[in-house]
RNA sequence: GCCGGAGUAGCGUAGUGGUAGCGCAACCCCUUGGUAAGGGGUAGGUCGUGAGUUCGAUUCUCACCUCCGGCACCA
């Protein structure tokens, strides 16, 4: 028999039993005046529930505190209702769309014609604060859609009345009011705009696309952020300034490992000595991990005429995002946007037994994309890269495993630099949107569950995405957020089964006969710009030793020991590391300054290692080592830290300092 | 590409309808110093580019280039 009662389960382990018809509101005053003053919302039987809402019979009830991890989305909703209702207050003429609670604040998009200036923000987030003072009492309402729809267009308000033609005919739509501003939502919302707090503030007005597609009309979005206390907020905003400090586009500068020129073109960046270095390492580390997994390395030109493109299908679907092509006696000639076309032609150029495959084509190569000019963003995202590519062909029977080793060199790489902030994604195609791929649902569903049991044998968790496809085939996409917030694929694994159709490209069976193959497409380390982008932001320009652009900076304290330290520095440069480009990357801070002066500038620069040296390390052939952490190791013989620093940069250690 | 903002010395910045300062860096001099900024001096700018308005434009207007915050796009 249901019950007509509430019961609500207390942290404590207690239940308690109310009348129904009760609100959670008074289900909390009558606990106690703190929950009242902490309670915000409420579940009802699992649903999101309005504490000032009667509840019915025979449900439990769980009130939402402030406390609540759930608090800071509903805070922020409620901060976006009351943005729209300030915005509505100053500029009556602005129509409302849509409003939601977003990672760490909310936004709203407003209808106007003029754009909204800083100085209307800062008035608009006046009158929010007098809301919240105002301490308005909200009420729900329940309306059938057809006069929802009717009630909005009256007002005026053509994307809400849209917004309402959504919803199936028949239902009701739940309306909000705070005071008498009132909006379709879904809710849960405070008793009153006062439980929003003050702890918010709001940050930037930009464009956006109604319902997020290009075609519609542009809106302004007014962005804000909402904490549950000012000491949030507070520590949030030293967060976004913290992060600001590792934006690589801001260490770059400062340690001078890339710049552009308008002159060369937007997105197209000049990478310095320093950069150089880091480029330089990482392909190194490639060479090495790839040799031990069977790649072999090729090389191929930068320009391909059109034919190329037209065949692979790459201008078909990628025209706009190439640069134009160069016309030479009547031939087109593009800059390769990417390089499988090219290695698909080096595979196809000779027979290939079943016994051969696979067949792994690698080279770091050169790539050009025209990039939207708005889209562009330092490192990260260029017209002009460089990519760690690779080109597996395989027999079907084989994908799987090569599928999972290249997993599993990806682990490799990302295990050796620490980097853990991360999710992998299997991107599959979205079914409503159909012309942006390759038609051959058979063959995208047998792609997908070969990715599937590849990533379940090999036990990476991941998510699925639709529309994040390639057009040739399912993948998985490492995905990372720069310190600014922005989320990028750095990493990618991909399944290709239309190369052995546009390329022709087979194998040699047992059976004497020709079979299609399967092709991997995989870039772990992603292009140089995007990994090195990350890398920086990652060690926050603090790169282990082995990255490290200058890995030991040789500081002199007085003229004495000019010849010592000329001395040292030579030594270190002639010592071999394995990779033999160099010797360790050493230099010595001859300037008339202070020693505390170099050792600064050192620090600034964040190289690892300082070697300190005065008359005591010149008479006994040692060096005084202090890391960049500031540890102070004393004086140790030279030949004691060559080996150690030498066997940092070999065993690309991530050293703990 | 779209909406909005910005561009002043290598970097960070101030400022104005009458052709520009400051800090750091650079260079020179003094200081030879023991683990995060010693002191003094010198030089460096077609104020993003082009056009327009004006007696006169770095300042106002327009176009373009580049950057920044979003949106859209991302093989």
């Amino acid at each position: 028999m249901p019950s007509s009662r509430v019961t609500i389960s207390l942290p404590d382990g207690k239940a308690m039993s109310f009348a129904a018809g009760v609100t959670g509101a008074e289900i909390a005053a009558s606990i106690g005046p703190g929950l009242a003053k902490a309670a915000l919302a409420a579940e009802v039987n699992g649903e999101p529930w309005d504490l000032f809402r009667p509840i019915k019979a025979d449900a439990q009830l769980r009130i939402i505190t402030r406390k609540d991890p759930e608090a800071l989305e509903l805070i922020r909703h409620d901060a976006a209702h009351v943005l729209a209702m300030a915005v509505q207050d100053i500029f009556p003429k602005t129509q409302v769309t849509i409003g939601p609670a977003i990672e760490n604040g909310f936004y709203y998009d407003f209808a106007r014609d003029q754009p909204f200036t800083q100085d209307d923000l800062a008035r608009i987030e006046a009158r929010m604060r007098e809301i919240v003072e105002a301490d308005l009492p909200t009420r729900r309402e329940v309306w059938p859609r057809d006069e929802a729809i009717a009630h909005f267009e009256k007002m005026g308000e053509h994307y809400k009345a849209e917004l309402i033609r959504g919803i199936p005919p028949g239902e009701d739509v739940s309306i909000y009011f705070h005071g008498s501003w009132h909006d379709l939502c879904r809710g849960p919302h405070f008793v009153s705009t006062g439980k929003i707090g003050q702890a918010f503030r709001l940050t930037n007005v930009a464009g956006a696309y109604w319902r997020g597609d290009s075609k519609n009309a542009q809106l302004q979005r007014i962005y804000g952020t909402a904490w549950r206390d000012e000491k949030e907020l507070e520590a949030y905003l030293h967060r976004l300034e913290e992060a600001e400090k590792r934006d690589h586009r801001r260490i770059g500068k400062e340690l001078e490992l890339f710049t552009f020129s308008p002159d060369v073109g937007a997105g197209l960046p000049l990478w310095m000595p320093n950069g150089m270095v880091i480029r330089q390492e990482l392909e190194f580390l490639a060479l090495q991990e790839e040799r031990k997994d069977g790649y072999r390395r090729v090389a191929t030109p930068h320009i391909a005429k059109d034919a190329l493109y037209l065949r692979s299908r790459h201008l078909h679907y990628y025209k706009e995002d190439m640069y134009a092509p160069l016309d030479i006696d009547g031939e087109k000639y593009y800059l390769r946007p990417m390089n499988c076309p090219h290695h698909h032609l080096i595979y196809g150029a000779t027979r290939h037994s079943y016994r051969e495959l696979p067949v792994r084509i690698a080279e770091y190569a050169q790539d050009y994309r025209y990039e939207a000019s708005g889209g562009l963003s330092g490192l990260m995202r260029v017209r002009g890269f460089c990519q760690n590519d690779a080109h597996i062909y395989c027999r079907y029977d084989q994908a799987k495993e090569e599928f999972i080793n290249v997993m599993r060199l990806h682990a490799r790489y990302y295990d050796l630099m620490g980097i853990k902030e991360y999710y992998m994604r299997l991107s599959l195609p979205d079914t409503a949107n159909l012309e942006k791929y390759i038609d051959e649902p058979e063959r995208w569903l047998t792609a997908a569950e070969i990715i599937r049991s590849a990533m379940k044998e090999s036990g990476y968790p991941y998510i699925e995405a639709k529309g994040e496809a390639a057009f040739y085939g399912p993948k998985v996409d490492f995905m990372i957020k720069s310190v600014i917030g922005t989320e990028y694929a750095i990493s990618t694994n991909q399944l290709d089964f239309l190369a052995t159709q546009t390329f022709g490209l087979a194998y040699v069976g047992e059976d004497g006969k020709e079979h299609p193959v399967y092709v991997i497409h995989r870039a772990p380390l992603g292009s140089h710009e995007r990994f090195t982008a990350f890398l920086i932001e990652h060690y926050a320009g603090a790169f282990p030793v082995w990255l490290a652009p200058v890995q030991a900076r040789i500081v002199p304290i007085t003229d004495r020991v000019s010849e010592y330290a000329r001395k040292v520095e030579k030594r270190m440069l002639d010592e071999p590391v394995f990779n033999g480009t160099a010797g360790l990357r050493v230099d010595t801070d001859f300037s008339g300054e202070r020693m505390q002066r170099k050792i600064r500038e050192a620090q600034t620069r964040k190289i690892p290692y300082m070697l300190v040296i005065g008359d005591r390390e010149a008479e006994s052939g040692t060096v005084a080592v202090r890391l960049r952490s500031g540890r102070d190791l004393g004086a140790m013989p030279l030949e004691t830290v060559i080996a150690r620093i030498r066997q940092e940069a070999e065993n690309r250690h991530d050293v703990a300092e």
